[in-house]
DNA sequence: ACGTTCATACGATAGGCATCGTAGTACGGC
DNA sequence: GCCGTACTACGATGCCTATCGTATGAACGT
């Protein structure tokens, strides 16, 4: 019980977001979640940044509100964590509680992501 | 190119039933048709199978419409493969093609499976 | 205190989709 | 030729969701 993520995050004052614990997350909630070409992107950027990045660090081809919907879903399926830090809202993957519960498939999907987008870009 | 499935099959003479070639086959795609618990529960069977199995060979909890909507899905989408024998409509997962385009991911979704239904399931 | 920046909430809209039931079509056996 | 079996097509329904714009809120710097 070391390398578990805490399901409740200390409510540090700020807007608190809720995040479902491990053991509440669903593999065909995580699918649904990275079956959406936008937060695909969101997710590959974040695995590529090996850390957390704001909402406004990632750029994609929708509006702000548009946006805000696409964390949500990812943060409430479980795929990534978000906290404030002052007026960003910072992103990062689950990393560790994926890997976990699903070992060995955010990799694949990122890895099958990456070989696709140089399949069809780069041709 | 000698391990392509044929993208557009030789239409025997029966009912015909579009596949998308190789090419054709989108990430996304393939998880959206795997982020639906019944689908999800399709591709398990037919993996375990290891071979063919009829439509009526699947038991679902819903009705045959449903199911025929959701063979399609995963038809269209290009994770299955599906051929008329008789009356009897068969059911083949694309693996090499899968596994050609995306390497490790069937497997990845496959034994993430199962190991969430045993997680939940037997406790 | 004020304005700027970052992100949210809310309402609206349009399209997608999982589900059903009923009626219909194709094939095989009698 | 007729019937049963297996699956499909079609239409309906209700929910979910991706998108937007606008108005709002929270924190920071000056």
């Amino acid at each position: 019980m070391s390398t578990d993520t805490p399901a409740a995050e200390p409510v540090s004052g700020a807007r608190s977001l809720p995040h479902p614990g491990r053991e509440e997350i669903r593999l065909a909630q995580v699918l649904h979640a990275l079956a959406d070409p936008m937060r695909l992107r969101i997710v590959c950027v974040l695995a590529a940044a090996e850390g957390e990045l704001s909402c406004a660090d990632i750029e994609l081809p929708v509006s702000k509100s548009t946006c805000t919907h696409h964390f949500r879903v990812l943060r409430e399926h479980g795929v990534i964590q978000q906290f404030y830090r002052g007026t960003a809202k910072m992103n990062g993957l689950r990393r560790a509680d994926l890997e976990a519960l699903f070992p060995g498939l955010i990799d694949g999907v990122l890895r099958a992501a990456g070989l696709q987008e140089r399949r069809l870009g780069e041709r």
